[in-house]
DNA sequence: TCGATCATATACCGTTCGGTATATTCCTTC
DNA sequence: GAAGGAATATACCGAACGGTATATGATCGA
């Protein structure tokens, strides 16, 4: 059935988030799943396997909402400050809707190049990176002193939503509609304004 | 001997950088320093308490950088371009010179709470925090505006730090001076200026 | 009702895991 | 040169690892 594989990618979630995915035994996950490690490597194939569908679903749904928050061309376009803010929100939002993906995706986006979270990650990584740029590309069209700039701002924007993303998991902060307001209107115009 | 400690201090940083805490195990260790298990046992106690030892010694020099770079009373008060320019810069230099413990040291920015790394990193990773946070706030006296912003501050400075690190140690960026004046120069006056 | 296919379980594989009881070598100090 | 501690090695522990050969229910079209 399909709500077998839906339960043990739930499990495997809560568990990776946890304890993190070397440190996580198949055998723990079919506990967890009220299942045995036969029907765990007919669904998936491997360990490996398993991860890699995890991310397909939720990565790939994380993706696809930032990429939409931070569509710059069409009926938005020129105006980058919401777009920033959407896309920052999405940020949080998925971290509040699911936070034990959130924290797999974060502890995925440091991990080390040899090993299988890295290897599974890596496409989604890359495509969520490449959303950003998009984004910020897009706007040095109307901003042209922006132009040739869109990793580094792209990677510090991530980089500092994934920052807020973590202290939120970690109970340090509540990034409520106002904070996610003003964290754009910094990135966009300093601290100092 | 204390070059025996050294050795293996070094072969681990290096197999944790490259496949992850928990993915190496201890007997790879001791094959690649060229010793075995009792001897590792001898000097650090358990795979965690080499761990520990490893960011006692290199966690803690980093830290010590950050905060030198990061101290805003005294002779350069007033200064915070300079300061976080400094700052920043030695998030970078710090990669270049240990691009292993730079890899280990992000991997533990976001790893599982019921782990060994993050109760070995913690303590470090909330003194850096602290470091920063520290910067801010003695910065917000002289800048009143910025008040009561110290931790968002924060975040987002070494969140963006260290997603330039990430990219440099994935070769996807050079961070070199020109760079560094820059980014800072964002995050004060913002991606427009 | 008969195969066939999907989905699951029992029981097991060899390997590696972190860790240790014990013995030995080496170096220093008296 | 004897004593003693510091540092190392041999050989082993039980448990857990990822993965699988094989068998059994369930479901369903012919």
């Amino acid at each position: 059935m399909e709500s077998t594989k839906k339960r043990i990618l739930d499990e495997a979630v809560a568990a990776f988030a946890a304890r993190g995915y070397e440190a996580v035994g198949v055998q723990d996950l079919c506990e967890a799943s009220g299942i045995t490690k036969p029907t765990l490597y007919y669904h998936f194939g491997s360990k490996a396997g398993l991860l890699s569908a995890l991310f397909e679903e939720r990565f790939g749904g994380f993706n696809a909402c930032v990429r939409a928050a931070s569509a710059y061309p069409g009926p938005r376009r020129g105006d980058l400050a919401g777009i920033l803010l959407s896309t920052m929100t999405a940020f949080v939002d998925a971290a509040r809707d699911d936070p034990d993906f959130a924290r797999v995706r974060l502890a995925s986006s440091f991990c080390p190049p040899s090993s299988d979270p890295y290897r599974v990650a890596r496409p989604h990584l890359e495509a969520l990176y490449a959303a950003v740029v998009d984004a910020f590309e897009a706007a040095a069209v109307d901003h042209g002193n922006m132009a040739g700039r869109a990793l580094p701002y792209a990677a510090s924007f991530i980089g500092a939503s994934d920052a807020y993303v973590g202290l939120y998991l970690a109970g340090d902060l509540d990034p409520d509609a106002g904070f996610l307001r003003r964290a754009v209107h910094y990135f966009m115009h300093g601290i100092f304004s």
